[in-house]
RNA sequence: GCCCCGUUCGUCUAGCGGCCUAGGACGCCGGCUUCUCAUGCCGGUAGCACGGGUUCAAAUCCCGUACGGGGUACCA
C-alpha cells in the first residue's frame, strides 16, 4: 500500500519552526517510502485564516527544499463535511444544539467544572436556525485509543469526551469533521503531527468511525519543540519565523538539517550530511518523545558549515540579498576570505564596513589590550612613515608592516589593524586596507598614534 | 481542577537487560598551527530526576514520587 501522508496548516500565521519541522518529518517519510505527500490548508476557521498566509507557507516550505504531490484547500470542501454532519443527523449520531457559549459555561461552572458541554439537547429534538449548532453524540462508554508509532498505546475514557460541535452555528465544518473525513477520503495513511493535537485523536477517531471508515491510520505524535523555558514555541512570543530566518542569512540546507535533529539522530551520528542520506534512513519509530529545544547556536554552526561547503560562486550568489550596498569589486576581492568566517550570510557586510564607513571604535578592553603594549608608537610612527610615500599596493603594504616588526622585533599587524578597522579580528588585512585611498589609512594611523 | 504526555552532559542526541568506566554533536575551557580573526587538529568540562521493586545483571522492564509540558473553544 502507498504511504500518504500530509502537512495540514491552518493558514493563521507565518510557518514556525515547529510547524516546518512537522511538515518536514512527513515530507521525509514520504520520500523515505516513495509515498505521496499531500499538502492541506486547513482553513475552516474564517475568522482567523489569512488566505495570503497561505502563499507563505507554500514559499516557506519551498524554500526548504520540500516538494508536494497534491494540494487541497479544505474551504473549497465545506459540501462534502456538511453532507458528513447531515448524515450523521439522519443517523441520530449527531444533533443540533442551540445553547448559547454562555449558558453551556454557566452550568459547566454550576456543576463544578470550567467548561464542558452537558448534553443538554441531546433529545430535545432542536430544529435548524440561527444561533443553532451540530454537536457528535460521543459514546458514554468504553475508551477510545490508538497504538501511536512514537508514543505507543495512548488511551481515553469516552465518558470524559463531551458532544463537541461539528458545524458551527454559521453552518461552517469544524476542524474535527473536516480532518476526519478529509484524511478518510484522502487515503491518508499516517498521520505524523505535533505532540499539541493528541486529544484531538478520539474525536477524529469516532467521527471516522461514524463515517464509515475502515482501518484508522497510523498515528505519530512529534515531540514539541520548545523555548529556553520549556514551552511549545509561539509565533508571538518566540521568534521563529521560518521567513525571518532566510533573512536572517540561514541556508534553507542548514535550516533543514538542524530541524531533522530536533527529536531524531541518525544512528552512525553523522548530523551533517546531504539529505538523501538521511531519507534513506529516517524511520518514524526511531523519533524522540521528549521535547526538544531550539538552540540558536547548533542551528549557526549548521549553517556555517553548509556555508563553507559551497562553491565560491555560488557562495557569492547566494550573499547577493545581504550585500547592503557594499561595492561589487569590493565583494569580489574578499569573498572567499568572508565565506570561510561567516555564521549567517547576513554579517558578510560586517566584514567591510570599516571600508565603506567609518572605522568602527575600538573597545576600550581591545585598544588596551592591543595599543598598551611597549613599542606601539614606534611602530605606528615607522608604518606612517613608509605609508606616507609607497607603492599603494597590498603587497607592499604588507611588506612594510611585516619589516617593521623584524627590525623592532615585535608583532606589527595587531596596532595597525586597530587603528584602521578598530577590531582586533578580521580579514585578511593587505588586500582590503589596499582598497582604502592612503589619506584615510594615515588619518586614522594618525589618530591612533595620538591617542596613545 | 480534570485528561494526556514527557524526564540520559547547559543544549540536541546514541543507548531498546550484559558490549556503559554511558558514545557523538553544539556550547564552554585549555593547547597546537597562525604576526589578526576564522578554519583545522589535540585535549578537557559535564549527564542516566528521585525512591522502591523485577533480575545473576537495569540508563534500559514495572510501580510510585517529584518536576516539566500539552490539552481542556462555535481555534487548529
Amino acid at each position: 500500500m502507498t504511504v500518504r501522508v500530509r502537512f495540514s496548516p491552518a493558514p493563521t500565521g507565518y510557518l514556525h519552526v515547529g510547524g516546518a519541522r512537522s511538515a518536514l518529518f512527513n515530507w521525509m517519510y514520504a520520500r523515505h517510502t516513495s509515498g505521496v505527500f499531500v499538502l492541506r490548508i486547513e482553513d475552516t476557521d474564517a475568522e482567523r485564516s489569512q488566505p495570503e498566509l497561505t502563499e507563505v507557507i507554500r514559499e516557506n516550505l519551498t524554500w526548504l527544499g520540500m516538494d508536494w504531490d497534491e494540494e487541497y484547500l479544505q474551504s473549497d470542501r465545506f459540501d462534502k463535511y456538511r453532507a458528513a454532519a447531515a448524515d450523521f443527523l439522519d443517523r441520530g449520531l449527531a444533533y443540533r444544539c442551540d445553547c448559547t457559549q454562555d449558558a453551556v459555561k454557566e452550568r459547566a461552572e454550576a456543576r463544578g467544572e470550567s467548561s464542558g458541554y452537558d448534553g443538554h439537547c441531546r433529545d430535545r429534538d432542536v430544529q435548524a436556525g440561527d444561533g443553532v449548532v451540530v454537536r457528535f453524540r460521543t459514546p458514554d462508554d468504553g475508551v477510545t485509543g490508538w497504538d501511536d508509532v512514537i508514543r505507543g498505546r495512548v488511551e481515553f475514557e469516552n465518558a470524559l469526551l463531551e458532544d463537541f460541535v461539528i458545524v458551527r452555528a454559521s453552518g461552517v465544518p469544524l476542524f474535527h469533521v473536516a480532518n476526519a473525513f478529509d484524511d478518510l477520503d484522502m487515503g491518508i495513511t499516517h498521520v505524523v503531527r505535533g505532540e499539541d493535537l493528541v486529544n484531538t485523536v478520539p474525536r477524529v477517531l469516532l467521527l471516522r468511525e461514524a463515517m464509515g471508515g475502515g482501518e484508522p491510520p497510523v498515528f505519530a505524535h512529534l515531540p514539541l519543540i520548545v523555548n529556553e523555558k520549556r514551552q511549545k514555541l509561539s509565533k508571538r512570543r518566540d521568534d521563529v519565523s521560518v521567513g525571518d530566518f532566510a533573512d536572517r542569512g540561514f541556508l534553507p540546507e542548514a535550516m533543514r538539517n538542524y530541524l531533522l535533529t530536533l527529536g531524531w539522530g541518525p544512528k552512525d551520528d553523522i548530523e551533517i550530511r546531504p539529505i538523501g542520506e538521511f531519507i534513506e534512513q529516517f524511520e518514524l519509530s526511531d523519533i524522540n518523545k521528549a521535547p526538544a529545544f531550539f538552540d540558536i547556536k547548533k542551528l549557526e554552526h549548521f549553517n556555517s558549515e553548509y556555508i563553507r561547503a559551497l562553491e565560491l560562486e555560488e557562495f557569492k550568489e547566494r550573499s547577493q540579498p545581504f550585500l547592503a550596498g557594499m561595492p561589487a569589486e569590493l565583494f569580489e576581492l574578499v569573498a572567499a576570505d568572508i565565506q570561510g568566517r561567516v555564521k549567517r550570510l547576513d554579517e558578510v557586510p560586517t566584514f567591510v564596513d570599516w571600508i565603506i564607513g567609518e572605522a568602527p571604535e575600538p573597545s576600550e578592553k581591545d585598544w588596551k589590550k592591543v595599543m598598551g603594549k611597549d613599542g606601539v608608537a614606534q611602530v605606528l610612527d615607522l608604518v606612517i612613515e613608509r605609508f606616507e610615500d609607497c607603492d599603494w599596493k597590498a603587497e607592499t603594504l604588507e611588506e612594510i608592516v611585516f619589516a617593521v616588526g623584524t627590525e623592532l622585533d615585535t608583532k606589527t599587524q595587531l596596532p595597525v589593524r586597530l587603528a584602521v578597522t578598530g577590531s582586533r579580528s578580521g580579514l585578511p588585512l593587505f588586500e582590503p586596507l589596499a582598497t582604502l585611498d592612503r589619506q584615510t589609512v594615515l588619518e586614522r594611523l594618525r589618530s591612533a598614534r595620538a591617542r596613545l
